[in-house]
DNA sequence: AAAAACTGTATCCGTTGGACACAGTGTACG
DNA sequence: CGTACACTGTGTCCAACGGATACAGTTTTT
């Protein structure tokens, strides 16, 4: 059997060059880069080997030299666009600060690359930067007497929120997604305001600019904050 | 010009059945289902036109005539499978343990249906169900004095929060995802320690089975609590 | 110099979503 | 009562996709 080359292979170690043969054209890293681009520009669904390959003026086959098929592909893609984590914390400001700065950034990848959510639902497999990410969320919470389970628990709803109001900014032109957002809805809802009263009174409120984000950090670090002032 | 059908028609107004002409043989409703009954069993990705042909006895352009394309049946297919929402709160508990198990139910309704997280992300159309969710959850507020803003950003967390635990639960086998999920990045992690030591030593704790989805609820509704209770 | 290892390429295939023309069927109107 | 029309389901066709395989060219080792 020969050596089944894995995303996580792939995502972890990087190949070592060949000694013999021709030099390769091509790296991990710059197709990764190519693809990148075609998902920033027209999407996730853009993304076709084919492109791929054009941009990089190879043939697409040349590129299953390099990956073994296309998820993989995306996975370098997301792992790299992903990028790496912010530095380690400024030790001013504690872990409260730390983490909204953590899920701040986070939202902004995930802005800049807004396919990347579509590439990171279901199982998959995790890239050196996705646990990079984690590593300074725990390491934020880890003097707080927090239990193991609960740290984690605490970086996977700061990240699931990020997560969520970058999905609802995406798809929206620019600007004021959530104003387009409500106006989206307002439209849908017109004429049927007796069957959704409270949403359509909520909708009608003006909107005070984009908070959303806000709002859920907020949310979610108070109930973090009052956790672990009730451990001590 | 025709007649572009558009989701949104699809979804918000059952088409008028035709005076003449033989009677059809399908309805957007079994189509959706076949649909649904194929992505719970093989997943979004063996979703095929062929293929819910093939369960309902007809040819693969038999579908077209009610269908415009995929995407609509996709749509179609997440807002039956999210289904409607659950029977207003009862005014036991007050809006807190009403959100509580609205957020529980959708987490079911996700575990029920793992491809629908799939099928949500990027810009889409909101079904009569999706939005009767959200309904609920803007009545459960209405008294609270929070904005309409903060409303919909509360629903939008707490529904988020539900995706993301869905989400991670999502792939591994069944019984205790959690503890999969943890196995997963242990292997990854297995002599790596040095550069994620917090991570580590946060996943080496024994992971007090299945809490995620309880953690994140309670403080993000701990926070909603600290929010309102600000108010009075 | 020759063999071995590796590259990029050309060609082929099955499957996918969808366009289009057509034949069968049922209703409405003359 | 018959005919025209509207609507259904079907058969055929197509481009694009991911991927397999075989092959030719290039560089290093022996």
């Amino acid at each position: 059997m020969a050596t089944e080359t894995t995303a996580i292979t792939l995502l972890w170690e990087q190949p070592a060059a060949p000694k013999r043969g021709p030099k390769p054209t091509l790296s991990l890293d710059t197709i990764a880069t190519a693809g990148i681009e075609i998902a920033d520009a027209d999407g996730l669904a853009a993304l076709t080997m084919q492109r791929v390959a054009e941009r990089l003026g190879v043939t697409k086959m040349a590129l299953y030299r390099y990956v073994p098929g296309k998820v993989e592909l995306v996975a370098l893609m997301v792992d790299l666009a992903i990028g790496e984590p912010p530095p380690p914390a400024a030790v001013a400001g504690g872990w409260r600060q730390t983490l909204d700065s953590w899920a701040r950034q986070m939202y902004d990848r995930f802005r800049a690359h807004p396919w990347a959510l579509e590439a990171t639902v279901g199982a998959r497999a995790f890239g050196p930067n996705e646990l990079g990410w984690l590593e300074q969320a725990t390491a934020a919470l880890a003097g707080t007497g927090l239990a193991g389970s609960e740290i984690l628990d605490t970086a996977a709803t700061l990240a699931g929120h990020a997560r969520v109001i970058a999905q609802q900014a995406a798809g929206t032109p620019a600007g004021a997604p959530e104003q387009a957002m409500g106006d989206a809805m307002g439209a849908m809802l017109a004429g049927r305001e007796e069957r959704f009263p409270t949403l359509s009174a909520a909708l009608a409120e003006p909107a005070g600019k984009d908070q959303a984000l806000d709002f859920g950090l907020r949310c979610i670090l108070d109930g973090v904050e009052l956790l672990i002032s009730r451990l001590n």
